[in-house]
DNA sequence: GATGAATGAGATTTCATTCAT
DNA sequence: CATGAATGAAATCTCATTCAT
């Protein structure tokens, strides 16, 4: 193991506890494994956290600021709201084909009683619909856009793409993320985007 | 206890383990918890099912013959494919948000060491999405629909619908279950109907 | 292990949880020790207990019932004041010198985190310093006694014969526990009793 | 921090050492505790002392004979067998009445794993109780005081002052300090001295 | 069939002690 | 001298599973 990484002692406890969890829930992620997965003690775990349960809120905590945080940076490059909603669908297939781990962790568990669901749907995930939903209230003033409901619209988007991304992570190979990126842009624009005459 | 109760041993344990389950995973449901609102003995859950991992097989595979079962006796009125389709989201919204317990078991997580996510996907998720690509394609082939790709369409239908329930059952009432099922239809429809000329 | 004691676990549990937290206190007291005491497994502890805590509530309050029921049994039998107390006298001596576990427990620590010395305090020690207090007063108003503070003389009529009873228990064998008895005695009537002219 | 504090990091540790076990036992004072009371970390406790078992017998030992020194300085005024009795009395409720800590150490508990109660009655109560033992000897030779068990007397005492300051400490405020002091001489006196004819 | 007491493995958490800096 | 991160053993408590009745 490389130095860097022996280092901060947090972050490895923080990085270890994700790729347990995103394999069985936080439940079922033992300290234990999670040492193991840290190559450290379990006592040093709380040293850093107050428990398991803090460790787990902070893990979600930090993911959901910089999960956000690029997401507002990528989309803002965007001059239309339908180039923005694509830069979200984007960066959405990019961010969690990539990381696996906390993708699961934040969408993929309606409830577990060590992090309730309640607790990862206010920390990221309406925030993260609000955003999308806002984009496409602007593209609605601009007449970009049709009059529809922003709000179950923004909500539907994540919702597809959230349930294509789970088929991908497990193994369900009927169509490559493209094909999947291009079919979500079209059932989206399709029902967005004023036709010019 | 009238006897009507007392007979099916078995269909309460079955009833009882979906009730606490719902609440947070499979996991976390214990075998007292069960037996407590099953109104029975720990021990005799061990009658009738060789372990607590068998009984919530079980339960997973004969709730998604339930569904199943009902969705297609629904589905089978339908005459065109936009009326099937129809049919399925209004059964779909209908049946998971009266029956909180077992939509959120079998769509709500995404890995439980207990019931692991790849036997819900392959038990009801993937079936439920083959059945309604098929009447897609059906639509395709009869012209009703434009070429799509039905795969990436019918896991998209799921995804939106299993989000906006998801939201609907932790409290976020941002719209009503009818606009939900009119701007799912809306988003659906739009990309799949050919306008007449 | 003769039958009768195999039967009653929850008392056997009890049992041995006085028995170890006679040696070195309630917090020391580990369930480990306790599970080896009665001869059982330390799961089935949480099965008559919700927890240790609540376990040794448990053993204090029901000791401290058994004592004083037997006490006023046995006072109840004296005619005059000074007969009752010489026979809390007799009684305590003849307790604590024989149930070495319970004594310790109820009279020894004055602070643990486990069961707090107040909870002890109220449950049996100020109960059966009152009980004392009354006789005295009992002895004040017919005129058997002197005029004294009848709080305080029995307060230091429980610490003469707690005190004298720790060192017997661990072993400073300077009296016999009759020489104990007859000095305590002494120390309290000579300030007590009215001498007849 | 003044460099007058940094100085005797020792004596820093012992004094929170104190302040940490009077709240419930040794057992229960943590390393982590004693350093932050100590304003110090919790490695340094290993330079001065071996382990936290030696830290609190060294705890015993000095507090123990800081008070049996200041005791005999204050006894040896009196003159009489009885003035020296009352001034142990008086010392021992002005010492205890003041400094809470280190009194519910030494007499406030029968066991603990951690300083067993056998080292505190070798090291500090039986040397005080023999230390009064001697006082009233003295009074019975010089035929001051009647012909009594001068070591049961001398238990008694201690026994009777104990009870009343843990009391005291525990707040039950049935008595004064004061009456508590008439009373207990008044009992032990009234035993003891001779009436003259 | 049915019960629930009992087990034992394992989970979270605490804490005296060590050691590199 | 002094720090505090790190360890590892042990404590409390949970729970699926078994078994005598």
């Amino acid at each position: 193991m490389p130095e860097a990484i022996m280092i901060d002692m947090r972050k490895r406890i923080v990085e270890a506890a994700i790729a347990v969890a995103a394999q069985s829930g936080f439940t079922q992620a033992t300290t234990r494994e999670i040492a193991r997965e840290a190559d450290c003690s379990e006592g040093i775990i709380y040293h850093y956290f107050m428990s398991k349960h803090e460790l787990f809120l902070e893990v979600i905590k930090e993911n959901a600021e910089d999960f956000l945080g690029q997401l507002k940076m990528e989309v803002n490059e965007g001059r239309t709201a339908k180039d923005r909603l694509e830069r979200i669908i984007d960066f959405h297939f990019h961010y969690f084909t990539g990381k696996i781990h906390i993708f699961q962790i934040l969408f993929g568990k309606s409830g577990d009683a060590m992090v309730p669901f309640p607790y990862v749907l206010k920390t990221i995930i309406l925030p993260y619909q609000r955003y999308i939903e806002h984009i496409i209230t602007q593209g609605i003033h601009s007449e970009e856009f049709h009059q529809v409901n922003a709000n179950i619209i923004a909500s539907s988007l994540l919702g597809m793409m959230q349930f294509n991304i789970i088929k991908l992570h497990f193994g369900v190979k009927d169509s490559t993320v493209d094909e999947i990126k291009d079919t979500v842009k079209y059932l989206l624009f399709r029902s967005l985007i004023k036709v010019k005459p």
